[in-house]
DNA sequence: GTTTTTATGTAAACAATGTTAACATTATTT
DNA sequence: AAATAATGTTAACATTGTTTACATAAAAAC
């Protein structure tokens, strides 16, 4: 329509911000071409001049959904300040708020449908990120004498369907919990302790973080 | 095209069929209405005639779904002839190959967009089926001794998380576990027991289904 | 500084999809 | 036998993602 709005200057910027803005209300399926190109005043083809196709910008949102994820997370798993157990109990923590403060990017992340993308990026074994950095801190935790020393992997899984268990059943609507899941959630983490920890550590009531928050 | 095809007899039950057919290899975004057609020589309209629209045939395969997904769970975890410890186990591995066996249907009954098809049919109080019939075992549990007395709410959400949690990493394409998803599986159970059975009981070894099952 | 090339935008057209409206045929009821 | 309801067809729409041909601005080459 206007004749001044050629080379918008950071299009694919916009683009990027405008969806990423969009599924902090919605889903990514209800994400349009047209919702992009109105947001923007621009044509419904000016897209493809920045993305080969709507699911090109789709995956570049995971990539950089995941790299969120990932910032969120590591910092607090690998924090040297604070025991391990801790660390296990906050990243956990936030692993649950993240999701439920961004369903649908969450949504994104790990529903099927893009796993292609994903799988290109994370690699279960790359022990920096995810999956492997939850398996490292478990065989960390094996080491020190906190955890079980069985597979770890098998701990890991254990821990991360638990974790997206309740992250999926309450940002999909399977619990009127809303804002108050904070009682499940410690609920899950006192049972995969218990699953998990070694017998021989007293825990819980003697961790400083564990006060008023972990009833016997 | 045909001229004597017109009054198909069945074509309702045809539909779903086919639906039904469909996710068991594919997901539920990716039946059309033209694939319904196609497959029963019918116009591309015809499906109006017995439901108002997509959705509405949808709707109705999430209705028979949670009947299928309830007939296979609800005698496992009822069975008088067991004891509940193993009705737990079994009706926990249960629910995770009905997942890995029909992942589209699964997908579609515990996915987001038709919540609200869910909520009119299972309501979380119903002690009969889903959520309900689980808190209600487990309250069955904290009676007879064998789980601790706690919240049993809060118990049951624990452990539809993980299985939940389980079921979907495998099935979205989380882990590269396929068929042998029994271990951890096994893992899983036991660390929930871990959280959950009462400590006075000795557990596992002395149970016959526990056999080879589950390694201290 | 002009020309050429590249980057970035628009407009028009397609095919696929869900849906509706008008019409046709068979089954059922009266 | 006639009237009505049920069930199916055809044609047309709006929406969506996408492609093609064209237009304009910016950057590079000369």
């Amino acid at each position: 329509m206007k004749k001044n709005d050629y080379h918008h200057g950071n299009l694919k910027e916009e683009f990027l911000r405008i969806a990423f803005d969009f599924i902090t209300q919605h889903d990514v399926e209800q994400l349009t071409l047209k919702i992009l190109s109105d947001a923007t005043d621009t044509s419904r083809s000016a897209i493809y001049r920045h993305f080969s196709s709507k699911d090109a910008l789709i995956e570049t949102m995971i990539l950089s959904g995941f790299e969120q994820f990932d910032a969120a997370l590591s910092p607090i798993l690998r924090d040297p300040k604070k025991p391990l157990i801790e660390r296990f109990y906050l990243a956990g923590r936030t692993y649950i708020r993240f999701a439920t403060e961004n369903p649908g990017l969450y949504r994104l992340l790990f529903g099927k449908r893009y796993v292609h993308i994903r799988e290109e990026v994370i690699s279960l074994g790359d022990e920096r990120i995810g999956f492997g950095a939850l398996k490292k801190a478990i065989e960390e935790g094996q080491q020190s004498g906190l955890l079980k020393k069985e597979d770890s992997f098998t701990q890991a899984v254990v821990v991360w369907s638990s974790l997206h268990g309740l992250a999926s059943l309450i940002i999909d609507g399977f619990m009127d919990v809303e804002n108050n899941w904070d009682i499940h959630y410690e609920a899950l983490f006192r049972s995969l302790l218990a699953g998990i920890v070694s017998k021989k550590i007293k825990l819980l009531s003697t961790l400083p973080f564990a006060e008023g928050i972990m009833k016997p």
